[in-house]
DNA sequence: ACATTTTTTGACGAAGTGTCAGAATTGAAT
DNA sequence: ATTCAATTCTGACACTTCGTCAAAAAATGT
């Protein structure tokens, strides 16, 4: 019993090592500079014991995705407890989600690239459904906050628009921000955007202003909320960021 | 000089022949799954022949990004050209690039896998010039628009809020809603939503509103003008899209 | 008809993925 | 302490694919 335990546990550290190896690579090489010899030879193991732990390369970049999607849970889970209108509420966790962005470009990175290139069909099961756990989980923080919202009269939604829309709104401009950020930086130079995540946070609001959110941004100072989120919910995270 | 116009026009051909199959793996089996050899293969070319019409597989790929860039543009040309208020010709660039994904999906996807995954450094310097240039006539033609809304006062903008911003904004929005839409499958499942590409026009709608751009939708009928540009400017294209 | 230039070819080297027979290690039993 | 079975680990190997380049083939000029 206490052996298996023991040996349960060695197989566990080495797989975070193998994965922070891996991450390493991932950050300096991208995914296809990020190679399974050399994860192998860098952590020395070999590659048999690598493939124990993850049956391809996408699989390995799946688990990335999966610590990538726990980091910024972790993210949100702070964000959903600020005690505050729902609409600010809301906003604590774009800005989480900026966080996470600018923390883990790496992280976020893995998450699109197992998503898009049909990638997929090598992962292994297991870690397909985990990932898509972890999905439904930031989508159900979202659709907790915009209840409480229909409840207190906040928002109200007009046929055909319904919550699941509004999520799907903002997800995709959080996604297709990031993508533009990350990945279409001459297009961004030509906007001539100083502080494109900035923009992207006045854009989210003005999104809930034409979902008639309230307090809308002309009765209510958001700006005061961000400076309360980032010095109660997060300090440290603002000021790495601000250093970095 | 006729003998050379005419191996240029050869030469041309047979790249656009390798596009088509390239094109078509492409869609069958993803970036991965688009292989050099098999491309030359079915060509019935040699690989020294693909390679001198393309320095690498990420090159191929951009040669495509190109294509679908091109055919984008003529969408939004026609989009550009319609007769009727700035906010309603923006509805139709919504409309022509909502077409453009749903008719060359495979080309939609080209151009993002090349824009993610570093992949631009291994292509040649004149292809990454071209589709820069495309990503910014892209760009101007939103532009333009919003400065016919700007002069007739339609549209103004509050600090720190900029022009530039709003095109990131929609930018954004249609990138991410495409991405959701063609990658995250399960997620739009939970979201349950019935017609994702409704509700992302309705969306881009409400930014617009959020951005206070007359007429806003309660004062002008919106699904009218939708109609209008179905019949009037893309009847082919709706009814490919209405048949498959 | 022959020479020169251009184009095309496919064998090859390099790099990387995933597998598997056998080596090494471990834990239990004697 | 020694033996032995079970488990785990290893790295050589088979296979795939990218991109190159010397040589063959074709086109062009004389």
């Amino acid at each position: 019993m206490t052996t298996l335990t023991r040996k349960q546990r060695e197989v566990q550290e080495r797989e975070l090592r193998l994965l922070e190896v891996a991450r390493k690579m991932l950050i300096e090489h991208g995914f296809a500079g990020l190679n399974m010899d050399e994860v192998a030879r860098a952590t020395e193991y070999s590659k048999g014991t690598v493939y124990g732990h993850f049956s391809s390369k996408e699989d390995l970049v799946t688990a990335l995705a999966i610590q990538s999607m726990e980091q910024r849970l972790l993210l949100f889970e702070r964000a959903f407890r600020f005690e505050a209108l729902p609409r600010e509420r809301m906003l604590a966790i774009g800005v989480a989600d900026e966080l996470f962005v600018r923390l883990h470009p790496s992280y976020f990175r893995s998450e699109l690239v197992i998503k898009m290139a049909n990638l997929e069909s090598r992962v292994s099961p297991e870690r397909t459904e985990i990932l898509g756990k972890l999905d439904q989980q930031c989508f159900s923080f979202l659709m907790k906050i915009i209840d409480v919202a229909l409840d207190r009269g906040d928002l109200t939604f007009a046929e055909p628009s319904q919550p699941a829309d509004l999520v799907f709104a903002l997800f995709s401009l959080a996604i297709g921000s990031s993508t533009v950020i990350m990945n279409f930086c001459p297009l961004l130079e030509k906007f001539q955007i100083a502080d494109p995540f900035a923009s992207c946070r006045e854009n989210a609001q003005i999104l809930l202003d034409g979902f008639a959110w309230k307090p809308l941004r002309s009765d209510w100072d958001y700006a005061a909320t961000y400076q309360r989120i980032a010095t109660e919910i997060f300090p440290d995270e603002c000021q790495r960021i601000a250093r970095g």
